[in-house]
DNA sequence: GCCGTGATGGGACTCGGTGTCATCACTTAG
DNA sequence: CTAAGTGATGACACCGAGTCCCATCACGGC
């Protein structure tokens, strides 16, 4: 495809990563990432629309993952069966190699509010992707959009589990609970007498 | 307390609404918004950390109001009667009165994806309020944040349908409405077989 | 060897956002 | 009544994000 040097994403992604680990989000300049990545502003702008967009490249594939996996599902699935097909499909963004870099990523993200709000949208973004597949499945509007919401709940809380110094466990087992915790906690809520104020 | 036009905040907002329903959001500098209000650029940044802010001012209130309405309620009452009591203590942000103002706001913010970040930004401040309410009150760690998602998530939907051209439906009604919705759709979920791959 | 295509670089420009300093309105002490 | 103090403001300079436009250079096909 690509040109001279074919990893231009890439080069900018590292550069990125180790300016704004070194130095922080704010303090480095847009310029400076593209001068470590041997690249100019331009052609930063012509790979990213955004400054902040080079730490969530990953995170649109992540959306075509979810939908796809549960596109796969079997029309007898529950819903519950869904959502887990979908966050076991992210099993291979989240190897233990790619830790130390989402690590990293993390503590950028977790420093600067500006990066929380993108890191929002993307999110929010997994969500009507999810809520489209379900109901593509038949579910009604209402169930599509709590469920949505339920499983990148689950997902956001494995995701913050699993990038942590201290562990060691594999995504998808933290997955997998994560979503039985949900169930159970969503089941014990449903359960309560009629809200009235 | 203020001294000269004692009305900088509101006449700011003013302003800032209707030179964005006039000329879109990222046609309206600063400036102008603030020439509009007889005030200086200087002073919107003053007032205001940001130029979307000056369409969030009152999100920052609806967190104390939820947060203290969740206070106050009996230490018998269940998780959903607490959801009801924090999005009733909404309700007078939201009245007849406010409606028209509400609209035009809400077709700002559908129009730039920069705004919705804001407003998710905002959304999960309210979130963490939430469930911070939640766990002094004894909830487990997930069932506080589960709950405050749920309760959020009706809440933006009772907005959602209350902000409307069409709506003659006062707002405390369609929240309660949204509010039972969601919950017999997590008994539904919780209710599934146990999740399996 | 020539030309089209596409990735790149460079520079000018606008605007959001920050910081500083002078100014003006109003208050209070004397 | 005056002088000092306080707080909101305005004017200005400055930096960096993001946009636009145009020149350039590498490669493929002819």
């Amino acid at each position: 495809m690509a040109r001279w040097e074919p990893n231009a994403r890439e080069r900018l992604e590292r550069a990125a990563l180790a300016l704004f680990t070194e130095h922080g989000y704010d303090a480095t300049t847009v310029a400076e990432i593209a001068d470590r990545a041997g690249l100019s502003k331009s052609t930063f702008f012509r790979h990213y629309a955004d400054k902040r967009e080079v730490l969530f490249g990953g995170q649109n594939a992540l959306a075509d993952r979810f939908s796809e996996a549960i596109r796969a599902t079997a029309p007898s699935a529950t819903i519950g069966a869904c959502l887990a097909a979908a966050l076991e499909s992210a099993a291979p963004a989240f190897t233990s190699a790619r830790h130390g870099l989402a690590l990293q990523r993390r503590a950028i993200i977790a420093a600067n509010s500006e990066l929380q709000e993108r890191e929002l949208l993307k999110r929010a973004g997994l969500c009507s992707a999810v809520a489209d597949a379900l109901r593509a499945r038949g579910a009604d509007d209402t169930t599509a959009r709590l469920a949505a919401e339920l499983g990148i709940l689950a997902f956001g809380t494995a995701f913050a589990r699993w990038a942590t110094p201290e562990n060691q466990q594999p995504y998808a087992e933290i997955a997998h609970t994560a979503l039985r915790d949900l169930q159970a906690c969503a089941a014990a809520l449903g359960a309560e007498p009629d809200i009235r104020a």
